[in-house]
DNA sequence: TTTTATTATATTTTCGAAATTATAAATGTG
DNA sequence: CACATTTATAATTTCGAAAATATAATAAAA
């Protein structure tokens, strides 16, 4: 976890903040600003730039520099559907390799969801709490994968479906039983029973999406009603 | 295709280098060298670099430099797994959504694969334009798969893969039939017969990937044996 | 007034060199 | 002779500024 070079430590700060929402989609990212800001020269920067714009999570624009990607109904559409085709398969070769520390993990990572989605919700940054620890959950879950290359692109493409998710989190605050999924899901794993699991991480993942693209839907109509009168530059 | 910056431009170049194998694993990619092959600077080198590590085809170590990532046995598992994956959903969503055009680029493709794998294989640079054509007759077939994220992680997961199909294609020169396995692809994939498809693309690089994996575990056997008495450092 | 050129400004991109860190060689010590 | 320490060398990493490019503002022409 700890940046050898400072171009690895910018691009690890830049993508927290890309990921979190604090820098917002389609956001410039001019160098001098994010050079003060982190106090460091152009070349780290730009070196942690585009790295990120191989995670698909900035874009260069020819010589017009970088800004965050945007969301978009269709991404959302598309970055759900493959999340769901790698943690299914993930999750299916992790039960199957699983030992007791990964048990063990799982059921660690699980209660500390459950207290957290449990806590009265008006707290502070409660979704950033939940989120993390929803994250930690799954990411337990799915730990006993020996392949690297499945872990690595469900990582990432976690990121950006997470980029998604903190949109629609602040509508549907604990509107559906999530607790009940999410223990279900342990059961089923722990008991090895793989068919079951991968059923459902499949609806609880579909769940979630489903969300993600109702808000977004919504908010595009909208910004497609009020662009109509004020055309707006980000 | 073309590159707007110079970053890009190196970018391309370096990863075509070592995606064909021209760059060889484990090599060490020392700065100054590569400013003086492509006459560039420090800066833009650099940034390709740091993109090309996102892309997992070059490894940062510290503060040591890059170098051409590995291949390893358990790699080639891995990405022979999440290849066939991402390959099979990408061709389902092909020929649900293919039109005309891309039945016609389907059909253009085979052939000229067919022409290609029916020439000599005495000639020059035989095996790169085989390995050209059977690329663009496979990104033929899921080229109406509209889900870019989907299509870009299959391709840079094909990438990785053709590093590792290069490697026992010297040796096994078509000795299975891959005309014969191509061409049914391509039927089935024309008459809509989705399940067909899957299955045949599914045995088609299981098989591609097993020659791979006998290829490298043989010389992994003979890397053993000879570094116990020459340690030798690329 | 609208459009097209021109100038000025701001940003990105790139360079060449300094600073930092690793590697190798050389020197000294047990 | 082996082993740790120091010195020298080479490489990477980072900086600060120059070059190239885009954006905005101004002026000129239709």
């Amino acid at each position: 976890m700890e940046a050898k070079t400072l171009s690895e430590h910018a691009y690890n700060l830049i993508r927290e903040e890309i990921v979190s929402g604090a820098m917002a989609p389609g956001m410039r990212l001019r160098g001098q600003i994010l050079q003060q800001r982190y106090g460091l020269s152009a070349a780290p920067i730009r070196e942690a730039l585009a790295r990120l714009a191989s995670d698909k999570l900035v874009k260069q624009e020819g010589q017009k520099g970088f800004r965050v990607v945007p969301l978009s109904l269709k991404d959302a559409k598309d970055i759900g559907d493959l999340r769901r085709l790698l943690e299914v398969e993930a999750l299916k070769a992790s039960i199957a390799k699983g030992k007791e520390e990964w048990e063990d993990r799982v059921i660690t990572t699980f209660h500390r969801l459950e207290l957290a989605e449990g806590a009265k919700s008006s707290e502070g940054d409660y979704f950033t709490a939940l989120e993390h620890r929803n994250r930690l959950f799954h990411d337990a879950l799915v730990s006993a994968c020996d392949s690297e290359w499945l872990t690595d692109m469900r990582s990432l493409v976690f990121d950006h479906h997470e980029r998604y998710r903190r949109l629609s989190r602040i509508q549907t605050r604990k509107s559906r039983k999530s607790i009940e999924e999410h223990r279900a899901l342990m059961n089923a794993s722990l008991s090895r029973d793989v068919d079951t699991a991968a059923a459902l991480i499949e609806v609880h993942l579909r769940r979630t999406t489903d969300a993600v693209e109702k808000h977004l839907s919504e908010q595009e109509a909208n910004d497609a009603a009020s662009s109509r009168t004020i055309p707006c530059e980000s």
